[in-house]
This record gives structure tokens, C-alpha cells and sequence, in this order.
RNA sequence: GGCCAGGUAGCUCAGUUGGUAGAGCAGCGGACUGAAAAUCCGCGUGUCGGUGGUUCGAUUCCGCCCCUGGCCA
């Protein structure tokens, strides 16, 4: 399915990397010189109305360059891994339809994951059994259900902290609902794109301190660019709150609990700077290790232009 | 100028009745299967303001000096 009428398996370009590193700019100049379509790999950006405190590719942008899988929720919908895969695959289909590449741009590294090592076959989160594994943890505490994931699956129960309620509570809430352990179910994982010619970048910025600076200056230009009026007009629904994962996005988060009057505006901006540096620390320790991406620091002047031209040269020799 | 309070980790602070010190936050390392910008685990990074004295031993006690804040002039 995944070849062209000669039997060649078709392309597909994924360039990931940390919030700040450069990622978009570099998608961006890449539309210029290869047939390629962007595919957004972030879990923000899938939001509708967090636009500034994401990094969104600007309107203008978009309306000249289609990015796919922006905008595609309402905040008050929780997105998922699964639901991306499947979105992303479809998307990947059309633009291979077209006889365009795919190229895949994001930070959102568990969906790269999903993507290229695939997703087993689990059932959906259940919003019904999340909330009465709530009201259980409320009473007795997330280490009885840890207890009891310990009995119905002994590995999933071994490889989760007992302090871990998020896993705890999915690993519970497919054995619910499926009736089977998770660790079982997941060793069906099967690769979303095995019969694709899969090319992966990861830019790594190799001197932490630039990229700290740079984070913390983009922070302060998106207070500048109405940061905090948007975060109130997503307050002032009414039908959001801190639960919903988009209102728990890095930013979003703390100007929030700032309206919701927990602490001052000075000092949500300084969590929200420090909330991204986290982020971006844990997206490296992700690219670090994580195997089949070409490694480049966007760092280096050099790198960016070498790249491009790479990537064009590896365009023409598919005779695309 | 006088009096008082304080000076301990990058920040806010605790503590040692004298045996070279520890929390939170920040930072660093790691994990990661439908919430992942989420969630969780691990790691203390230090001339204890300076200098002299007492002492086997001073961050701790004493003197002097420096700095910060407050009150009085």
C-alpha cells in the first residue's frame, strides 16, 4: 500500500527536536527546495485558541504552507497518542496521493514513538472508569491500587511506581475495560510505518545555556504578543478548567492558576520559563536515546544550510 | 552616627547546647504505549560574609571590620 506504481517504498521525512531548537523555521525553509508537506508532531498545536503560548506557526504561514494535524481539537477535548497516529497516517496517505513527501515536524516524542514503533492494540481512555479510579484513590490511596494492579498484573504493576497515578490508573483502566493485563496486550506493538522509507533528524542543541536564554526571551516576547489575554479569553469560557490536558500545557498551566489568583503574575511567568526549560530537558533525554535519528546541533551556523541541501539532494535522487 | 535584626546551596530559609551542614524551589541525570507541553524516579551542587582570638577542634563562642534591612538621630 505504502509503495508507488514501480514497487518503491515511499518517503517519509521526521525532524524532531526541543521546544526552541528551531524546528519550524527549518520545516519551513525546507518547503522551498523539496516537495514536502509539514505534519505537526506536537500535542499543543493540536489545540484550537493556544496559539501564542504554544509557538502555533503564524496564520499567514499556514495559509501559504499546508501544516497538518494543527487545530484539528477543542481544548476541552483530551487528544491522545492513538488518536494521532491514526490521524497522522491518514494524513501521510493523502500526501503521498499527491506525490508529495511527508514531513513530519514536532516535539512530542511518545508520538514519534507511537508512530514508528507503533501503537499496541489498547482500548480508548474511558472517562467513566478514570473518574471512579479517582474517587477509589481519593479513599484509599494510590498505593492500594497500586496493591492491586500488583495482582491482576504483576508486570505492568513491577515497572510502575507505586507513586505513579497516571500510569497506575491506565494500567487499571485496561484491565477494565479489556479484560486483559496491559504488559500483555502491549507486546502486540506493530510499527505504523515499517513499509515506508523512514529518514529521522533530531536537532540537539548542544550548549544548554543558549537554549535556556533563548526560551526565557521567547517567553517574555509572548507576555509582549497577549500571552496572558489569551490564556483569560480561554479562562472566561467557562467550560475549561485546570483538568483539561491543553490547560495543563507548559504556559497555559501557570497563567492559569495565576487567574485562578494562586500566585502573581511575575511569579507565573518565572514557573511557566522554568516549566519550559523542564520540558525541554525532558525532550532531550527522549532524542538522546532514542534510536534512528540523525543527530545535528542546530547550533552551528553551518548545519542548517548543509541540511537543506542534503535533504534536496536526497529528494532528487527519488526522482520525485 | 547610635540601637536592633540579619548575612548558610543559584533563590527562599532551617540547623549545629563547639566535632566542617539540610529542606523547598531552581538545576542536572533517567523512565516513558490512547492525558505525554502529561506523569513519575534519582542526584545537594557550600571558603556557613571577612578577619583576629579562645579551643584539641569554630559555621556555631568573643572582638573588630564589611554588607543588607528596620528604628532612632
Amino acid at each position: 500500500m505504502a509503495c508507488d506504481a514501480a514497487g518503491e517504498r515511499l518517503p517519509v521525512f521526521l525532524l524532531a527536536g526541543p521546544t526552541g531548537a528551531g524546528k519550524s523555521e527549518w520545516a519551513a525553509q525546507l518547503t522551498e527546495v523539496a516537495p514536502v508537506e509539514i505534519v505537526s508532531v506536537d500535542s499543543a498545536l493540536v489545540y484550537r485558541g493556544l496559539d501564542i503560548g504554544s509557538a502555533k506557526p503564524p496564520a499567514a504561514l499556514r495559509a501559504r504552507l499546508p501544516h497538518h494535524l494543527i487545530d484539528v481539537c477543542d481544548p476541552t477535548e483530551s487528544y491522545s497518542a492513538g488518536r494521532f497516529v491514526s490521524e497522522a497516517l491518514a494524513v501521510i496517505r493523502g500526501i503521498h496521493a499527491r506525490g508529495q513527501i511527508p514531513l513530519l515536524v514536532g516535539g512530542t516524542m511518545l508520538y514519534f514513538r507511537a508512530l514508528l514503533q507503533g501503537l499496541a492494540p489498547l482500548p480508548e481512555a474511558s472517562p467513566a472508569i478514570r473518574r471512579e479510579i479517582d474517587e477509589r484513590a481519593g479513599r484509599e490511596g494510590w498505593s492500594a491500587l497500586h496493591a492491586e494492579l500488583a495482582l491482576r498484573d504483576p508486570a505492568a504493576a513491577a515497572r510502575i511506581n507505586r507513586t505513579d497515578a497516571q500510569r497506575i490508573q491506565r494500567a487499571l483502566e485496561v484491565c477494565y475495560t479489556a479484560g486483559r493485563p496491559i504488559s500483555e496486550l502491549q507486546l502486540r506493538t506493530v510499527s505504523a510505518l515499517t513499509d515506508m522509507s523512514v529518514r529521522a533528524w533530531a536537532l540537539i542543541p548542544e550548549d544548554r545555556s543558549v537554549l535556556h536564554r533563548h526560551l526565557e526571551k521567547r517567553f517574555h516576547a509572548m507576555m509582549e504578543q497577549g500571552f496572558l489575554t489569551e490564556v483569560r479569553s480561554l479562562h472566561q469560557r467557562g467550560d475549561l478548567n485546570s483538568r483539561h490536558s491543553s490547560m495543563r500545557a507548559v504556559g497555559y498551566r501557570q497563567l492559569w492558576a495565576h487567574l485562578s489568583g494562586e500566585y502573581g503574575l511575575e511569579e507565573a511567568v518565572e514557573r511557566g520559563i522554568s516549566a519550559t526549560r523542564q520540558l525541554a530537558k525532558r525532550q532531550l533525554t527522549w532524542l538522546r536515546r532514542e534510536k534512528g535519528f540523525e543527530r545535528l546541533n542546530p547550533q552551528q551556523l553551518h548545519i542548517h544550510a548543509s541540511w537543506i541541501s542534503d535533504v534536496a539532494r536526497a529528494v532528487r535522487e527519488l526522482g520525485l
